[in-house]
DNA sequence: CTGAAAGCGCTTACAG
DNA sequence: CTGAAAGCGCTTACAG
């Protein structure tokens, strides 16, 4: 258990500097003695320790993930992405869950002062501002899922101001003029402002004004979207099409509907945003918007990577959407 | 960014010494000296380098969990109450997704022997036979989910056994006798084996005889549920009555039936296993076994932050489970 | 190609 | 209560 180099040294007859040098295949050894100190190595089951080597190299060979949270969201996926690559090229993988609202909020970048990583993907964050602290810190560091504007920080994400927008005006292409939404939490992210954005946008350029009432913010959850649902029947006057900002949410409101006694798409159509698994699977069948989120993590990943070997990096890019048409929306036309 | 205690020292006029005995709160430090040397380091934002740090304690403050895969599975509630407890007492943490058949299978261990991680969660184990190999070392670890027999080994489980039996047993209550089930790939975990022999006892002990043909191997996704049930279809003679061993796979396989225009449970009846969000959302609503997965987390987390600090830990602890009657079960009775 | 030495940034006995 | 010193386990110039 406590195996050092100097024990690995002794037992192959040659100096620890010998033995780095076949771990780390830094410079030509001597066949013969590279056999012997692989040989110890080998029964002696030696891994060299980590912080000892971190210390004198300055890195440590992981990447750190933020999320705000990891259920409920399409974030498992991101990390398969980001674990693939990740694993490619030999970086482990680290991961901080900071509530939102949290004095933890901002010391994620402890983490990297620590040394503990050696760049980290932001797939959340909670405060704008803290973007120009990253950049003037000159953290490898890369945002995952948001579109904050930074010249400098890279990002990987969906353009979900644009992809609400042809959700939405393909509701209003079906002849649906009184839409609400389910829309994230105003606080917590600027994908979910985004989403309402592109929302608020399409119902604008159709000449249609919002009715606020039918605009609720909302958890992610399934249950959130029950909830949030009910709001919008409690107000006295249905939309004939709800549009939600996830597919949990939407599916949650599909399901209260249908409790209730409504017909979805017959009484009030539904939209999603993701394409999760599950959306295949309701009755009837979600129409949403679809997009890779592990592509998403296996470029942020990448991105990060690139950052860390000081290579450059293009800005901001944008993972592809497309609209999912599937069984959840009624033609009024 | 390359702030260390040596700075902080000159700056606040004292030794290095004192700067890390006020950082650790190890010896008591003059009130005056501690002022000034909190002052400083609030100054310069100064974090200690973890490197370093551990080089000397012998200790990374971090859990690792290793599973083999985050999608399709109930691992992301369980990461998230492992979080929720390594959080409170200070310890970060480290993914480690290992797949199947890879040579990484067992690599995991370095991980620990790097000491890049105090203790480790396993969620996944290939080879059995490496619980001994973690006994030797005495490594800091327990499993999650799985129920491997291992005397030294603490482990967090619920009793996929009992709850399977006792859900095939309501299946045989209601009437049913011609009962199929889609299992977990046999190779791939124990917890997978455990639900299939919950599912055989159950019929056994009803004097009922498998049909192997009805029993279908199958990944764990909804995808992966509709090809296994197009299986049991394609025997051409129906069960009334299918177990899954997951929700997914139950999903899957009822929305497959549906398709081909069975009725669930009219035709066939349809029970899961874990009751994840989806499950009363569906139509009908699902059937399942009931546990929290975030109170496995947590217990798994208490008691590998136990066994690191060397105290004693009880054995093995199951997490309870329930039956979730909902609607996708017909009586035939 | 190989070894002895310095140093990475901390913590912790050891003196005082 | 405080400082100087040794040491944690590596890597990497520096000589040879």
């Amino acid at each position: 258990m406590g195996t050092t180099i100097k024990d690995i040294a002794k037992l192959a007859g040659v100096s620890f500097s010998t033995v780095s040098r076949v771990i780390n295949n830094s410079k030509p050894v001597n066949e013969e003695l590279r056999k012997r100190v692989l040989d110890v190595i080998e029964q002696t089951n030696f891994r060299p320790n980590a912080f000892a080597r971190g210390l004198v190299k300055n890195k440590s060979n992981t990447l750190c993930i933020i999320l705000s949270q990891i259920r409920n969201t399409v974030f498992d996926e991101m990390i398969d992405g980001v674990y693939t690559i990740a694993k490619m090229y030999g970086y482990e993988i680290m991961l901080r869950i900071t509530e939102i609202n949290e004095d933890d909020d901002f010391n994620f970048m402890n983490i990297f002062k620590e040394k503990q990583a050696d760049g980290i993907i932001i797939g959340f964050l909670y405060n704008p501002a803290h973007l120009d602290m990253i950049e003037d810190c000159g953290i490898p560091c890369v945002l995952i899922g948001q579109e904050l504007v930074s010249e400098s920080i890279p990002s990987v994400h969906v353009d979900n101001f644009t992809a609400s927008y042809e959700a939405v005006s393909y509701l209003i292409q079906k002849g649906h003029r009184k839409i609400g939404m389910i829309r994230g939490l105003p606080q917590e992210t600027e994908t979910g402002v985004k989403r309402f954005q592109g929302y608020q946008k399409a119902l604008n350029d159709a000449g249609l004004t919002i009715r606020h009432d039918w605009v609720i913010p909302s958890g992610l959850s399934v249950r959130d979207g029950m909830d949030a649902v009910k709001k919008i029947i409690d107000t006295g006057e249905n939309p004939t099409a709800i549009f939600c900002a996830t597919d949990r949410m939407a599916i949650g409101a599909m399901n209260y509907l249908q409790d209730i006694g409504y017909e979805v798409p017959g009484d009030i159509s539904i939209v999603g945003f993701d394409d999760i698994d599950m959306c295949s699977v309701t009755r009837p069948k979600l129409s949403t918007i679809g997009y890779s989120a592990s592509e998403m993590g296996m470029t942020a990943a990448r991105q990060l990577i690139r950052l860390i070997k000081g290579e450059k990096v293009k800005g901001h890019t944008e993972i592809p959407h497309h609209f999912k048409e599937r069984e959840s929306v009624r033609s009024l036309t």
